[in-house]
DNA sequence: AATCTGATCGTG
DNA sequence: ACGATCAGATTA
């Protein structure tokens, strides 16, 4: 388990997220291997850095590596990993995972995998401890459209472990 | 100051 | 299809 140093981090969202699928996100102990995530840059107008920097989001401007959650819906909170360098507000949205012990439907969307894992606001700006296990990423990702969102809902920036085929 | 909207989820 | 439930963004 090859712990990912920041440099892993401080490219752009869109190289980062697809390689962040069957990478270990560690968190209390518990390890969950990223299976669908989506990337927002700061050109994106439904990213919450589209307008600039403001208190909820000022930790996607920040160092990258580092644990971006934010609250919405006034019940949940969702979980992100900073990308890009310093200044750059981007992040990639962790959508789903797989947790040992874990039933997959608690942990198949962006809130109920926050929830699994413990995350809330206390854990924003935290460093994040994701892990290569030596798995590596699809070599052909599942590239899709972005579904919950009303503003540039067409861009292919949602990633997903292909189908596993069968012999 | 008032209103709208949302990177969601569970229920109907 | 909709309500929960609230903070941030938008508008005035």
């Amino acid at each position: 388990m090859r712990r990912l140093p920041s440099a892993f981090f401080a490219r752009d969202a869109i190289e980062v997220a697809p390689e962040l699928l069957n990478k270990v996100l560690r968190v209390g102990g518990v390890d969950a291997r990223i299976v669908e995530v989506e990337a927002y840059t700061q050109d994106d107008p439904a990213s919450h850095s589209f307008r600039g920097r403001t208190r909820r989001n000022e930790v996607m401007f920040g160092p990258p590596g580092r644990l971006y959650v934010y609250f919405v819906y006034g019940m949940h909170y969702c979980v992100n990993l900073v990308t890009g360098t310093v200044g750059d507000g981007q992040a990639v949205l962790l959508r789903a995972a797989v947790i040992d012990g874990i039933d997959r439907r608690r942990t198949d969307g962006p809130a109920k995998l926050a929830r699994s894992l413990g995350l809330d606001l206390a854990h924003n700006g935290s460093t994040a401890d994701v892990y290569d296990d030596g798995v590596g990423p699809p070599e052909l990702p599942v590239v899709s459209n972005r579904v919950g969102i009303t503003r540039a809902a067409d861009w292919p920036r949602r990633y997903r472990l292909p189908p596993t085929r069968k012999e």
